[in-house]
DNA sequence: GTCTATAGGTGGATAGAC
DNA sequence: GTCTATCCACCTATAGAC
């Protein structure tokens, strides 16, 4: 996954990378692009179409509906966003080192001025079709148990400390984060979210 | 403000209460619902005009346009949400209460299987007409402002404990709640949003 | 794989009768 | 204040030529 991944990434959808041209990554890429910045009821086909200046039946060729193009949306962010983690516990350290990395993905998103796809869709959630509905509960049921890993790791290890359920702290993780994306946006800087960081991080720090 | 205010609550836009008639009040009413729902850019005056009966020529009659409609619902909502504050604080109680009263107002909207108003806006932000862009940058910076002064009589009073500017620690509240909104329309439920509550609060308290 | 052309629907908004 | 009728722009989607 490339440094720009969660802000410009390239999203495959349900197919294997390999088997996407060209023309359908680039129409994910603007895709991705318009969602993350609009929401998903607020984009169209003919806005890909003029940036890309290839004709909406074209872009219908490639994915025959709008709800098509949604969930390989999706679909593909999920399996980028995961294999950011992959990533992340690929490079080793300690659960407070992984938390931090964690957010830090999310920092990205919004140096980008994007907000995380799953997080806009959140909002849209009511008028999606059900197959993208499904892929982003999944977005966040992956990401709640990568990170119920790390606080039931970070704890045996001593290196976080907090009360309860390792899963009710992934809950808490993935809902201040992306409550700092979206606020951020009419606070117009990343100050607001850096703040909901620090204050995360510093309430599962082991206190000396 | 009536217990159901934030779900259900009345929003007579920019002029005063006694001015709107009760078709005007029907259709904020109406539109405030649709909108924290399924977002601004999935509600129309048709839904509206089917719902209350009343064809769409005469929705126009009382909103000349979707903006000028979007804005009298942000505005009243701000006014009704800073009404509820001004009640939090005309009740009294310590900062802490103060908090558990705040984070209910919250939890009033999620009961109501609604997203804070200015939260799924937050989502569309750059889709909205300027007016509504204003208006909704207003009540996140009024939130704040009041959040604020809880914050400065709580440490000085001796009943919070936190690091830093209490403007920052304001900033943490209001995105932690919004994102707690957000994230349970996913996980379905209000637990998700309860844990985040405790966790914010906890870390807050002055320990023993 | 891309195009032209078009279908059928819905969006916000207006004119003018009652 | 509500209605019928209408406008035009835009939407998603399809047929069929190249």
């Amino acid at each position: 996954m490339s440094s720009a991944s969660l802000g410009s990434m390239v999203n495959r959808g349900d197919m294997p990378a390999a088997r996407r041209n060209a023309t359908a990554t680039r129409i994910l890429d603007v895709a991705l692009r318009l969602v993350q910045v609009r929401g998903y009821n607020a984009f169209s086909y003919a806005d890909i179409s003029a940036e890309l200046r290839i004709t909406k039946a074209s872009l219908h060729h490639h994915f025959r509906t709008k709800a098509e193009l949604g969930t390989a949306l999706v679909s593909g962010y999920r399996r980028d966003f995961l294999a950011a983690l992959d990533e992340i516990d690929r490079r080793g350290g300690d659960a407070p080192a992984k938390l931090a990395a964690y957010a830090a993905l999310y920092l990205q998103v919004l140096r980008a001025d994007r907000m995380c796809l799953c997080g806009i869709l959140a909002a849209d959630f009511e008028t999606l079709p059900k197959a993208m509905r499904r892929e982003v509960t999944e977005f966040f049921r992956a990401n709640e148990v990568w990170l119920t890993g790390i606080f039931e790791h970070g704890r045996l290890a001593g290196t976080l400390r907090f009360d309860g359920d390792p899963g009710l702290m992934a809950c808490v993780v993935v809902s201040s984060l992306e409550g700092a994306l979206l606020v951020a946006r009419s606070y117009g800087g990343v100050r607001s979210f850096e703040a909901v960081v620090k204050k995360l991080l510093d309430g599962l720090r082991v206190r000396s």
